[in-house]
DNA sequence: ATTTTTATGTTAATCGATTAAGCATATCTT
DNA sequence: AAGATATGCTTAATCGATTAACATAAAAAT
């Protein structure tokens, strides 16, 4: 490492003291009533030695790190990539960089990334929080270190968090089905207790019972592991249709779920949406290119990733939790697979 | 923020010196000659008040930050979403962070986030580089900065890089358009002066000219601006017809490429293979939902980035830049996109 | 000619660790 | 018994900044 330049390699350069170099580099001039020559000259100086600020001793010395942690399920996973993406290009207006990190939605993994984060000093914490990780996200606000969650939450929990209208979006999704003509309706979702998906459930529940076409209200849910492959998926729906021979529309909870599902009906040849219409939460690159466009639920992922950081930094800056809750509503885009059924005679 | 608990703390509440505490704590006891009993009580009492080492101040004395630089295009795009997950994992086995941002393939915002992240004293940088960063790269090197290149390299700059094979793997791709009977194969690339795309470029051309089965050994290369949306791909595709209404085959670049290019044969409804066959760089979740699964070249994204990140690690603790240039070849996966043709009479 | 201001700088403590060097005691050697 | 060795712990400098408190010379005021 060809030694770094210092504030004080500057001020031994220039023969003044470090005090001198900090105040005019930082630009406190004004408040230090440091003379108006000097301080060109250091401004110079610090140029043509190529000084660069060691961020870590200031973040020593001042307590901040400009730094969050983002965890999210996976990064790999578009929607997570995304939401990285916003969360990026907002943190970087505020000077605010970031550590991400992959919880695979386990608890421990994602107990051992905050540890490290921790440590890490980082001023505060994005989280869509792993299943059974309500114990962290306490232990995290008991520390005082500033948390937002996002896309998941915990009902008794009052953090702060920015989720999408998971239940609303699910019940006109759900809703646009029955309208379609769809007397049957699935839905294929994660085993979880998260709050997120429970409410995608209860939207699609109600959405059927509140139906005043369908005749028969009864909700159908099939529920698969989170950490399902393909072939899983494959099996529960086979066993989906085999229970309920008469589904004739699925709604999909995630983006990850419709892939494998749909590929699941394929193989099983059912066919969109004359067999069975389909409509799912989240896009997908891949919906666009299905042979029936997906009828999907798109989020928010621009705003929902702006508001976080947002309002951590207003958690940062104001040292006080706010905790708002914040949902934004999704938008529901309604295309072939969830066409409306003919009536045949 | 709650005071956090540090090694001063520990010092008191056991009463010995912060000397002690940190032998201790860093399994430092043998060499320090540090009694059994207190290293017990030290330990018990780090665990009792729930210490969680500064690493910042850590890293400032040792040096150390054990934190690297992720630099790739865009982390929404699933190639560099994969990437990114794999260097993660890999990182974490030698306790290594990842810090990630997104340079948009604009050499300007690249610059400012090595600054930011050199200022950050990261220990080293996974860069996957923007055209014309090339004096970006050199001075990392020139500061001494151990540096792996991902994905993109330059070819005049002996750093240390690791790619796939593009010139072979493209070469490989379009023999196989050949022996399916294409004779009109034309290439869509980006514009850009990054060796991986001429490389691609190049085997492609080459691929061409080997040919013993074509006749008409013309390389057809369209130029696609780096950021250009779906219309310019559109527009850019329909001339390339117009200009060679005889094209059969086209061999997409990238990913992104690729998306934009299928939207568009879509809409002018060309049809795969019988009208156009289809092969491309990178994959993508959508292939396997294209109406003609698409053949693609499939990069060894575990691999590299597991690759990148112990070369880099292996020159952080050797300190000397060995600068390896490691190319580790992708598959060619022939699926429906690039079937045969059949003679038709 | 003092005293007060004003203008400019410097000193030194501090953030939370690490670690070479030093200082007692105790235990061996021969 | 006297020096050598081992054991156990402390001191204090250091990493690269920030910043409150202090210092001093020149200009202005009285």
């Amino acid at each position: 490492m060809s030694k770094k330049v210092s504030i004080k390699d500057i001020a031994q350069t220039v023969g003044v003291s470090t005090a001198l170099v900090s105040y005019v580099l930082n630009n406190k001039e004004k408040e230090a009533r440091v003379g108006k020559e000097i301080a060109q000259v250091i401004r110079d100086t610090a140029v043509k030695m190529g000084y660069q600020p060691n961020q870590i001793a200031k973040s020593l010395k001042t307590g901040k790190s400009y730094t969050f942690g983002l965890i999210v399920a996976d990064i790999s996973n578009p929607f997570f990539g995304n939401l990285a993406r916003n969360i990026e290009d907002e943190a970087k207006k505020f000077n605010y960089t970031v550590i991400f990190a992959s919880s695979d939605e386990n608890a421990k993994k994602s107990q051992n990334l905050i540890n490290i984060l921790t440590e890490r000093q980082v001023d505060g914490f994005i989280i869509a929080p792993a299943e059974n990780s309500q114990d962290q996200i306490e232990a995290i606000l008991k520390n005082n270190i500033p948390l937002v969650l996002i896309d998941r939450y915990f009902k008794d929990l009052g953090t702060n968090c920015v989720v999408t209208n998971n239940y609303e979006a699910s019940y006109q999704a759900v809703s646009h089905l029955i309208e379609a003509g769809k007397t049957n309706i699935g839905m294929v979702a994660y085993q979880t207790d998260l709050a997120h998906m429970l409410d995608r459930k209860q939207g699609y529940i109600d959405a059927i019972k509140d139906s005043k076409q369908l005749k028969a209200k009864i909700p159908l849910v099939k529920m698969v592991d989170f950490n399902a492959g393909q072939e899983e998926v494959e099996a529960g729906i086979r066993e989906f249709f085999a229970q309920n021979p008469t589904i004739d529309a699925l709604f999909f909870a995630t983006n990850t779920l419709t892939l494998k599902g749909l590929k699941s009906l394929n193989k099983l040849n059912y066919k969109v949406p004359d067999d069975v219409a389909i409509v799912c939460f989240d896009e997908s690159e891949a919906f666009d290119f299905f042979y029936s466009p997906l009828t999907y639920i798109e989020q928010p992922l621009l705003e929902m990733g702006k508001k976080a950081v947002q309002i951590l930094i207003k958690n940062i800056s104001e040292k006080k939790s706010a905790n708002m809750q914040v949902s934004i509503a999704s938008k529901l885009i309604i295309r072939q697979s969830s066409a409306a059924t003919v009536k045949k005679n």
